[in-house]
DNA sequence: AGCACATGTCAACAACTGTTGGCCTACACT
DNA sequence: AGTGTAGGCCAACAGTTGTTGACATGTGCT
């Protein structure tokens, strides 16, 4: 389906999308220069341009990712906040592309355009089964939906960015068991005043 | 105390401390040029220097920021959180140094360090006793700090940074009605299980 | 008035950026 | 064996960056 005919470059594309994803996640956006990518791939600086157009296609190829959200009308209702909190650690803990898309989103109009879809495309629609339970006002599920994103992002932000101390050395699980409940009422409270 | 002699260049000083705060908070550290700042207060990029030294330092300078968080102890328990919610937008709100400390961080060290420092020595010393109510262990108190400036910081990336829409466009009581309990849990259940 | 010093301007440097074109090599196909 | 083409490297361009030094101007003090 999306493979295409396999090319003698393929190593090389590889090395060079495994290499930017790094510097992006290290860096930001800005100050992952091309030639520190194609140093840390091994290779000439030019083949990047070849390969990829410019920097900001690179980047777009380097920034594909998949939040892989499981389907949550499965899990029982009282266990979707911890099931998600756990998912999104989960991803996070394991790969990097999510930390380069949130440094370079902070800066990089492109990068937090393509968190805006991200949100829109992936997590909206698997919230609003979730929230229609509790709310049945559609609107409502993506403002329930944006919460949550919130809440992710800003811990990951403190987490795997800022890396603010006492978060970086809480045991994923604490930080689990603090983020499930706020989640879970975000997704299944009857309204913002519910406890 | 911290005024020293007025000086006949203090008008150019703070033009020049107003055009980098805007600049820092709408394009992140990297992006924004000494050029374009210098620009913005209409004088010359080497005034820049000869006032600031460097780029770094003129950072510094124009993102101190204090988070002027009210003593919470004179604060109802049961309102901390929404109280706190409100005052976190609010400074957010009317203030772009904090928009450009955030921006900034993502990507800069010096800035990521100044956020540490504020939530070290501006956040846990107010957290500390209302956490102490409801859970004698002072180590605790960071972790449950951390969790707040999560929350705080990730709505602040969704609704100024990122722009995610639905969060762009929510009143901004919703929010806090919203975050309040959130926050209010971090500070005051006895432990993460607590709903 | 004369002098010291703060304020401001101009031109330029050196380093680094993304990006381009030319050239060589090695593989695949006939 | 010969040829087209993809893979790869080198040198270089044009623009931008932070930063520096030399030089002019004006203000305040004696």
């Amino acid at each position: 389906m999306t493979q295409g005919k396999p090319r003698r470059s393929d190593a090389t594309r590889a090395a060079i999308l495994t290499a930017a994803r790094e510097r992006f996640a290290a860096d930001g956006y800005e100050r992952a220069t091309i030639r520190a990518i194609a140093a840390d791939a091994g290779i000439d600086p030019t083949m990047v341009m070849r390969y990829y157009g410019n920097k900001e296609k690179l980047f777009a190829a380097a920034a594909e990712v998949d939040i892989r959200l499981p389907d949550l009308t499965e899990v029982p209702r009282d266990r979707v906040g911890t099931r998600l909190a756990r998912h999104f650690l989960d991803r996070w803990e394991h790969d990097e592309t999510m930390a380069a898309l949130l440094r370079a989103g902070a800066t990089n109009e492109g990068a937090a355009q393509r968190m805006r879809d991200m949100f829109a495309h992936q997590l909206v629609p698997v919230v609003v089964p979730i929230v229609a339970r509790a709310c049945p006002d559609p609107s409502q599920a993506a403002a329930r939906a944006a919460l949550v994103s919130s809440q992710v992002l800003g811990a990951a932000l403190c987490r795997y960015v800022l890396r603010l101390e006492p978060f970086v050395t809480m045991p994923i699980d604490e930080v689990i068991a603090w983020l499930g409940p706020t989640l879970q009422r975000y997704l299944t409270a009857t309204g913002p005043e519910a406890r």
